[in-house]
DNA sequence: GATGGGAATGGTAACCTTATCATCGCTAAC
DNA sequence: GTTAGCGATGATAAGGTTACCATTCCCATC
């Protein structure tokens, strides 16, 4: 017995006004007198009326909803990007229609797709590593997008990168400060764009007091990792230190050193780009990078609501890369203490992006 | 110059053929000659025409589109379901719309009203604390709607939870094992449903054994938490184990006592609910009750789409409980060891629950 | 040759809302 | 007393799609 919704039809009715009076009560687009008003409330009141937002989507220019599609939910990062997003989303009225690409191109295209036949007002997204996009040019020619963490090409699509090159360079120099020359590099696939340009920026440190660049240790699996971490310790000329390029491969790496007895820093110095959850009460504390990371989202959310509002937006694309903190903990060699409390940064350098954008591999 | 979307009508001219054909053809839900079919395809081609979903949802019965409302992002718990329900929804070919209770009844309340207003043909959530939820059965009543992680009453709502009592039983039983009668216990506010529960289990625990509960510690930040246990630790009669009832509350526990140099687990013996980022690698591993947490949002999801499907899902709730596992590493005092891999699970004990229903003060 | 029936296709209405224009009643101003 | 103007309200159409029914055409059947 699946009865037909109640619909602003059936308050007017009951309220004995026409549809449009009922509709101008609901959005204060015009005056309705005050004794109107009074009736279609308790109209709405009694038929317990819920309006349909599809129906004004429909009608309408605007369907109040914008899409989100990160690759994962799982990583931290990512979570708090989307957290942010949809904080700002609540703020401005507008639901969010969330989605994750498995960090798969076919999924992502798909799932674009769909969210712009669901009428979306517009995009944030992460893109999907290695994927040339041409796709959302054409399909969002109207509709802007901004992209986060990595670079997205398109006309009027802003992106909000943090300073990856800069701050890499800097974690590497303190390592280097330290008497380190021979450090070896954690990363994952070569496509990924913070991957790829964090090895740059620790290429810059090494070259800077000319070193050549350690080992490239690419973290395809927790398993894979840990051997190659293992054979450097056993090798002729191991490392005195490593730089794991993400939260993931620090947590490789750390489980690894620990589960070998290394003494850190003493035998070998760690530091990576990334702030991890328990990275302060590690054993010993972890020297990072620290990213914005809900500023990440929160500015590139904000950006997106300035496109679609429309305002004093040139149709020139925006580009924003924040700075970084470096934070010196124990890891490095550092003298260790423990925060106070959550607030508490220890010792933290700023790291602004050198340039403006990053002179960086880009996909475009 | 906004020009206008193109339609299925600009389709339909264009093939030379009538809407509905082009309509049947997206569809497939009649037969198409071959020649048409060809002839439209080329014209949805030409035009670059996307379907519009919204249009779609407001001639259907069905917007396929589900909602989902977690307290935050920002933990790893509530990441992880949220991930798991968008994979599940993705595969079921349904949209999320995704937002966060930020843990506060008024914007959960607005928030299901709108996604109710957006036509969802269903909605995961996980319930706000101490709230009562009466909107829901009124709102929600010809919609689906499956809670997790806490209880929800309605007639047709599904709940998922696990076995808080008696995984919080089973991993306080073994502390005492390990000899300690003076356990502390490290929860948030009270209202909290998983909190309460397992706070009911450590009771059972102490009480099997003839011992009194010790000092509850309400952990609202993370400076009056350390406070808390600071105070415990210079008390006359110091607690010799911590208990940390959910993962922020073990961050916490493990910030204060690294900052105190407090040996684990020597002087104090510590334990938890809920697994955490680096438990296992943590300097000693921490020994904890692992909840199936990406299981929970799946098989949420999966009871969802069951009621939607409307298949023969008898009108009665279904509340489900999961098992957990102890998870025994070195922070209880048990011999530490090192997993070699990420599958790699210590010693781990499942934990039923003892009864289904848990026999726990519930919202209804 | 007439008829029945199935396959392919088209026309129309409906989904629910709001923009637009029209209407009505009233007051203020000449 | 007429009219302009304003405030409140209503009727209609449009937004893009699909369910439903009608139509057309062709072949098989008697």
């Amino acid at each position: 017995m699946e009865q037909r919704k109640t619909t602003i039809a059936d308050v007017a009715r009951l309220a004995g006004v026409g549809k449009m009076t009922v509709s101008r009560f609901l959005n204060g687009s015009a005056k309705v007198s005050e004794e109107t008003a009074e009736k279609v409330h308790r109209a709405i009141k009694n038929l317990h009326y819920q309006p349909n937002e599809i129906a004004r989507s429909l009608r309408g220019l605007n369907s109040k909803t914008i899409g989100v599609i990160v690759p994962y939910l799982l990583d931290p990062f990512f979570a708090t990007c989307a957290h942010a997003i949809s904080t700002v989303a609540k703020e401005q009225g507008y639901s969010v229609i969330l989605t994750t690409s498995d960090e798969n191109p076919e999924i992502e295209h798909k799932q674009a797709i769909l969210m712009l036949r669901r009428q979306v007002n517009g995009l944030v997204m992460i893109p999907v590593a290695g994927n040339d996009h041409l796709y959302v040019g054409e399909a969002f020619s109207h509709i802007p997008i901004v992209s986060l963490d990595r670079p997205l090409a398109g006309p009027h699509f802003d992106s909000v990168l943090v300073a990856n090159r800069a701050g890499a360079k800097a974690v590497v120099e303190h390592l280097i400060g330290h008497g380190h020359r021979n450090i070896a590099f954690l990363g994952l696939n070569r496509s990924l764009y913070a991957v790829n340009t964090r090895y740059a920026g620790y290429c810059d440190a090494l070259a800077q007091s000319g070193y050549p660049p350690g080992p490239y240790l690419d973290c395809i699996s927790q398993e894979k990792c840990a051997a190659l971490i293992r054979s450097q310790l056993q090798s002729s000329q191991p490392p005195t230190a490593f730089f794991a390029s993400n939260n993931l491969t620090m947590r490789y790496l750390l489980h690894t050193l620990y589960a070998e007895r290394v003494a850190i820093p003493r035998r070998v110095a760690v530091a990576g780009f990334d702030d991890i959850e328990m990275a302060d009460v590690a054993h010993p504390s972890i020297t990072v990078i620290r990213q914005p990371v809900y500023q990440i989202g929160e500015l590139a959310a904000n950006l997106l609501f300035k496109r679609i509002s429309g305002a004093d937006v040139a149709e020139t694309r925006n580009r924003v890369v924040l700075p970084v903190e470096l934070i010196l903990r124990g890891s490095c060699g550092c003298k260790a203490r423990f925060a106070k409390s959550a607030s508490d940064n220890f010792t933290s350098i700023v790291i602004n992006p050198e340039t403006l954008p990053e002179q960086m591999p880009m996909l475009d």
